[in-house]
DNA sequence: CATGACAGTGATACTTGGTATCAGTGAGAC
DNA sequence: GTCTCACTGATACCAAGTATCACTGTCATG
């Protein structure tokens, strides 16, 4: 079963019908490398609706389909999530992003939640800096 | 010294001119209490100019005198910063935010940095929750 | 205290990243 | 095959900022 098809059986799992429009954008989204825009998603997936591209994507992200990934500049990207609950390192020089292996405060979360009586939901966690390859001095040269 | 005057001092220090526009700014935003958002400061600073309020919150963000609180709703407000780098703990259900402690992940940049490779620069982390107050039973009765 | 340089201002127009609306349509249950 | 209603997409709209640029007022200097 191809990574689509998977995508698809999850929509009718849960009761959302299968539309060429979806279809189209979510094999956009299969298709990209790295972390991406809905801009980039709309100019792949020409016919569809700029308000379907972004129904879509929030239905993505609450099948866990994909996961959304905050730059340091403060725009919202996406990239499929071949996993569950984790966070990204991004390089903020070349944009390359890593999945983390795993959410590293879930144990803060429940240290917080007993000493603050908040009942806690959710968190955001994003890192930045820069990679290996945009830090070395090859790397550094050539961009001078 | 005022925080207002101390603020001023900050920014002569660094060869900022004092403008009425800026101390109208800052003086708004020291009379806020809790999170606020930009739009919170041009209800009340009415003679400043749109752009002059963004670029005063930048200032005033670089000078560490708020800090940025990214809700969950992806919406960017500010509060004063009294400390240093920290975070927040922010209730979904009130909007009230707390500042925690410490940042808690520290040694997990230098974990991360170490396996990585990464240079790590920065990093983005909010807590949301509900709060004691919005989870008890009366507040839950209230709002029924 | 003049006064000039230039940092800062703000009206305006623009952009980016979305959302509300709503008539029309086609997916899929039966 | 038929019916329903989930979904679509054009359009209009909105919120959060940014670019431009002629004007202004701060403040260093003499
Ligand atoms: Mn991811
Ligand atoms: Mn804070
Ligand atoms: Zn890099
Ligand atoms: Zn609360």
């Amino acid at each position: 079963m191809s990574e689509l098809e998977s995508v698809i059986r999850k929509l009718e799992a849960l009761d959302h019908r299968i539309t060429p429009s979806r279809v189209a954008v979510i094999a956009s989204v299969l298709a990209q490398s790295g972390h991406f825009s809905v801009e980039d998603v709309l100019r792949q997936a020409r016919a569809v609706g700029r308000a379907t591209v972004f129904r879509t994507m929030r239905l993505l992200t609450d099948l866990d389909v994909v996961c959304r990934v905050l730059l340091d500049d403060g725009s919202l990207h996406y990239r499929v999530s071949r996993r569950g609950h984790h966070h990204h390192l991004v390089c903020v020089s070349c944009g390359n992003a890593r999945d983390l292996d795993e959410c590293a405060v879930g144990d803060l979360v429940r240290e917080l939640a007993a000493a603050t009586e908040y009942e806690i939901e959710g968190h955001w966690l994003e890192f930045y800096g820069r990679c290996a390859a945009c830090r070395s001095p090859v790397a550094v040269a050539a961009r001078a």
